[in-house]
Formats: structure tokens, sequence, C-alpha cells
DNA sequence: ATGCTTGCAAACTCTTTGCACACCA
DNA sequence: TGGTGTGCAAAGAGTTTGCAAGCAT
């Protein structure tokens, strides 16, 4: 499977490689066309503003799961005067239309965002507090099978995403 | 199965009850012994303090995942001098010995926390908000057997759990 | 031209911290 | 009694809000 990569982030303010390593690999990110933001932004229904063209930019280049202040720091680099406030209310309306997606996390201090709307599932190292994205379509069809099979009562379950806790070895 | 119950909660202010409707239900939890909290507390190293006998037993009375603020309410109600930051302190520390869990939600404005530290699943409705304790071990199992036989490289799984997103319906 | 978006700053919520006093072991 | 835990209040981090000015359609 070529154009595969992996994608790693600490808690923290550093970010770290990650090696490539798994069979279950994510697209890896090319650094999108301004003109193909827009149309998604206009698809979304959203004015595509200066502003909302460089966040969702920064949202597809930026590794792992950004915070709304890493998502600002990146869009400052390329436009410094753009407020906080504005990634804040971006992110929330993208989020809103379904162009990003908010990362749950057991012991977030911030919200996490990940550009990557496709179901995947998050490794979480409980050494390190990174967060692995991992996808794997044979897992998906045996958790999709089994609800088909003996489904949820008084539920109807529209996605998954499977949390694995442990922690990475060499 | 008897002796199972059923919990939710709504992420704002009111609690509703979650009618008894699946076969994967969550042991009803009784009101505990103080002289039982006390020995939990020992065994797990920490003081048995009045405010930690309080906070662990609202813990795990309160339905669903309640909230710092909530599990201070609680504790309120018995004993109106217990200060907000002790709780905080006191969940801290909880987490740390492994008395109670943090819940992970994409959308979480504050951290919610789980008396229930068996492992367990949750379901959420992106309608209500709520979340829903859901138990399967036949699920378990097959997930368990998935990484058995084939596992992740370079990672150590402890624990998983999966989170359902969807809608209650009737 | 109209109305959605932005920047700014203040306000707000949740959580942490420092320190003197209190209390468990 | 010694050292940990608590209450209080202030500070800190993250996020939201209100409003005037700016910009996309």
């Amino acid at each position: 499977m070529p154009g595969y990569g992996f994608s790693g982030y600490f808690c923290g303010e550093s970010f770290l490689p990650v090696t490539p390593s798994s069979d279950h690999l994510h697209p890896a990110v090319s650094r999108p066309e301004p003109a193909v933001l827009q149309q998604r932004l206009a698809a979304a229904g959203l004015r595509a503003t200066h502003q909302r063209i460089l966040i969702l930019e920064s949202l597809l280049v930026l590794p792992g799961h950004p915070t709304a202040e890493q998502v600002h720091r990146q869009v400052m680099a390329n436009t410094p005067t753009v407020s906080l406030g504005t990634v804040y209310k971006t992110l929330d309306s993208f989020v809103e239309v379904g162009l990003t997606k908010r990362v749950a996390s057991a012991d977030a201090q911030c919200r996490r965002y990940d550009s990557d709307c496709s179901e995947h599932h998050h490794l979480y190292c409980t050494d390190t507090k990174e967060i692995i994205d991992y996808c794997n379509p044979q897992l998906d069809a045996l958790i999709r099978d089994f609800f088909a099979k003996q489904g949820l009562e008084n539920f109807q379950p529209h996605s998954f995403s499977l949390h694995i806790a442990g922690t990475r070895v060499s």
C-alpha cells in the first residue's frame, strides 16, 4: 500500500516524528491547493474567506491532532493577523459542517481536532500521552458485522472508534 | 441477569433516568458502607479522610459520568464545607491510584469521571449528548482475539474501549 | 449592498496553585 | 507529633461572547 503515512504527536508542546511501522497506516497529506480548499468550503456551505482557507490548510497539514492553539500558530506563520478567536469560531463551524472532528481524550486539558474524518481508531500511549492514528478495515468489518448480527437495542449506531490504551514499544 | 442496572445522564445540568432496555447492562450500585470505602482507600494507599470517603461515595452513587462540579454538589448535600478544590485534588489522586477513571469525550467542556473501572464501552447519543455505558463480554472477546491473532506492531495494548456514536431510538 | 465574518478585548468556565491551618496515622 | 490533606482565594488555561469594522457573494 504505497502513499500511506503515519502520524503522531505529543500532548505537550513538542512534536515528534513517528516512524512508519505498521501495516495499518494513514494516507499522507500533500499540501492542498487553495482552489481545492475553497471548493471544499463552498461545498460545505461556508464562505471561503482567507482565514478559513488558511485554517483548513493548517488542519490538513499539521501532524496528529492539533489544538486550537497549534492551528493558530500554524496559521500565524502565514498570516500573523489572524486572531485566536477566529480560529475557535472557525473550528466550531468546521465541526458543524463535518470538515473536521473533535478527538476524544480522557485526560484532555483542551480540545483537539482531527482533519481526518474517515473512520479510524486511536492508540493512546499511557507513558508518553501520545495519540496515534490507527486504521484497520478488517477490524472495522469485524465490529460492524458484530453489531449487524446482534445489534444494540434502542440505539442506532452511526460510527464507532476504538480507543486502545497501552504503551509504545521500540 | 438480575441485579443489573442502566445508567445515563445529560451533559447539561439535568439528570434524566434512562429506562433499562438492553441485555448489556451495568451492575447497579448499592449505597456503599463507609467502612468499605475506608478500606478501599487504605488499600489504594490513601489516607481515609472524611472528605475522601464522601467523594468516593458520591462517585459510586452518582449515575453516569459526573463532573467534578456534580461530585462536589453531591458531597455538599452531606457536608457543605467541603471545597471544590479538594474535590479536584481528590479526584486526581483517585485517578492516579486507579479508584476512578476519566471518561473520554470528543466535545467535553469539562472532565467527567467514571467510578466503574471495569472495562466497558460508551454509546454517545449525538442528539442528546448523552453518554450511556455499554458492556458486552462477547464484543470484548472478539476484539481481544483480533489483537491476539494479528497484534499491533510497536504497541502493547493494555485496555480498549469502543466509542459508539449514534442516536437513541424509542 | 447585504449580511456573514473578523479582530479585539472582556468575560466566563474549568482547573490548578500557594499557603496557613487541620487532621489522620 | 509529623507529615499529609484541606479550605480559601487568587491565578491560570482554555474557550466564548459582544460589538464595530471588514469582506465575500
